[in-house]
DNA sequence: ACACAATGTCAAATATACCAGACACAATGT
DNA sequence: ACATTGTGTCTGGTATATTTGACATTGTGT
């Protein structure tokens, strides 16, 4: 899977970790971690959570990506 | 959990049974079921396929609800 | 050189999304 | 009366998200 950039670029402006957002949102480092390297497939309430404490909508950070190529 | 009833309207206003968009998105019955019955937690990518099949985005189908009683 | 924060990654265990198959019930049509 | 479609729900199984704990690396500051 693609790597999450756009969740790292909200966390960076957020001058926040991702250890500071896992424990925003109640998960591990390493969950954060595996989802910005697209290691997986969060949950939904996952991602919401994620997408509050960052300030940002669930299409902002994890609507696919416009111009993949194909 | 909450019953997603912005899934059922954007189902409807298709014309698609719970089967039909199942097998669009390649699950089966029962989960697109549970997913509208809020029985459980659906992962993005398959939340994204489900926006694409009933032409609706995250924010429209998946973002919590403003007015919930809290 | 040493400490420390942030990240990447691995392995084993647990929780849960999702599948496969079935049964029930209401509404529709023949 | 009978079949069909759409939905709700249950049970038992498999796949995978997520946890816990650990170790290595890089960068920053002392």
């Amino acid at each position: 899977m693609a790597k999450n950039l756009r969740l790292k670029a909200a966390r960076a402006a957020k001058d926040m970790s991702q250890k500071d957002v896992a424990e925003a949102v109640g998960v591990t480092r390493q969950t954060i971690n595996a989802i910005e390297n697209g290691d997986y497939n969060p949950s939904i309430n996952l991602c919401i959570a994620i997408c509050k404490v960052l300030d940002k909508s669930l299409d902002q950070l994890f609507w696919e990506d416009e111009n993949a190529t194909g």
